[in-house]
DNA sequence: TACTTTTTGATCAATTAGTGTGAAAAAGTG
DNA sequence: CACTTTTTCACACTAATTGATCAAAAAGTA
């Protein structure tokens, strides 16, 4: 599941699926999602149900003292929030008011949703054209000198 | 099929496959494409469903949180767009708004399609020739330091 | 418990987006 | 030139999106 959509974001916080992956949704067969922050950016991850058992599971693993590790856990283990969505209707996601902060996508008519294949990303549509054309955003986190156990993840 | 040809691009963001070539897209036998943007330079890719498949896994393989490969993935695989060619119909491939936008061909009548072996480029006809011609775009992207992980992968 | 408020999911209809096709016009061919 | 093929345009149809509304369920309150 790939690509740029602009999708409506309705006064109770909800977004709903493009039809156009909802059979990759259904044929997936997975109605468990994990919304959470991005450790790096304005943005947000939603994964399904097995890839975020795996980088969930990945991410607890690790060693738990060093400092930026713990870090990333916070932010992606401690702001995860599980939901599923209806195969029925809209497939309508609800984004808890504190990532919709995160995200500045809160009180916006309409939002970004990305396809990277096997997650989406939730974004700011302001922020994210500004990240394709090159501009940087305020909140970036850069320059991190990341360990080696992380470095290697993909998420 | 290679080389350069100008096609018809009408109001609806379609282009048409000429004649002359239908046959070679046939046999390639994949009806299933993709388009995205190119990183570098304001045009667009179109993959086969195989080629496609090579390039979206490798670049969700890679490590999630370098900058640059953030960067490479989001404009890959954010923007990528899935869709098929009709064989049996006029072999018509829409492209959506944003990608319009991106490659400049907004409104334009007459686009260049590019046959490059196992994929072809879609580009703004004056942006070609200026290419052709050595003049240099004012999107391109230039002296990126790009990690290993990315400059060995063919795109 | 009884009542109110909030949350959530379902449905409908208007609008917009996307797709398919006939036929005129243009281009190519012998 | 006569004929065929291809391109292009326009229209019609199908599908998707989304705001609005309503009802059921859940949560909160006195």
């Amino acid at each position: 599941m790939f690509g740029f959509n602009t999708v409506s974001f309705d006064t109770k916080g909800r977004l709903s699926i493009p039809a156009r992956y909802r059979a990759d949704f259904k044929s997936q067969n997975q109605s468990k999602i994990v919304i959470t922050k991005d450790p790096q950016y304005p943005s947000l991850k939603v994964y399904f149900g097995l890839e975020w058992e795996r980088i969930s599971t990945k991410l607890q693993s690790l060693q738990g003292l060093d400092p930026i590790v713990r870090n990333i856990q916070w932010t992606i283990l401690g702001n995860a929030h599980e939901t599923s969505i209806d195969f029925g209707g809209r497939m309508l996601i609800r984004i808890p008011t504190e990532l919709q902060k995160y995200a500045e996508i809160e009180n916006k008519k309409q939002i970004a949703l990305v396809g990277m294949g096997e997650k989406f990303e939730v974004w700011n549509i302001d922020s994210w054209e500004m990240r394709q054309t090159g501009g940087s955003l305020s909140t970036e986190i850069l320059d991190v000198v990341l360990p080696e156990s992380i470095k290697s993840m993909s998420f």
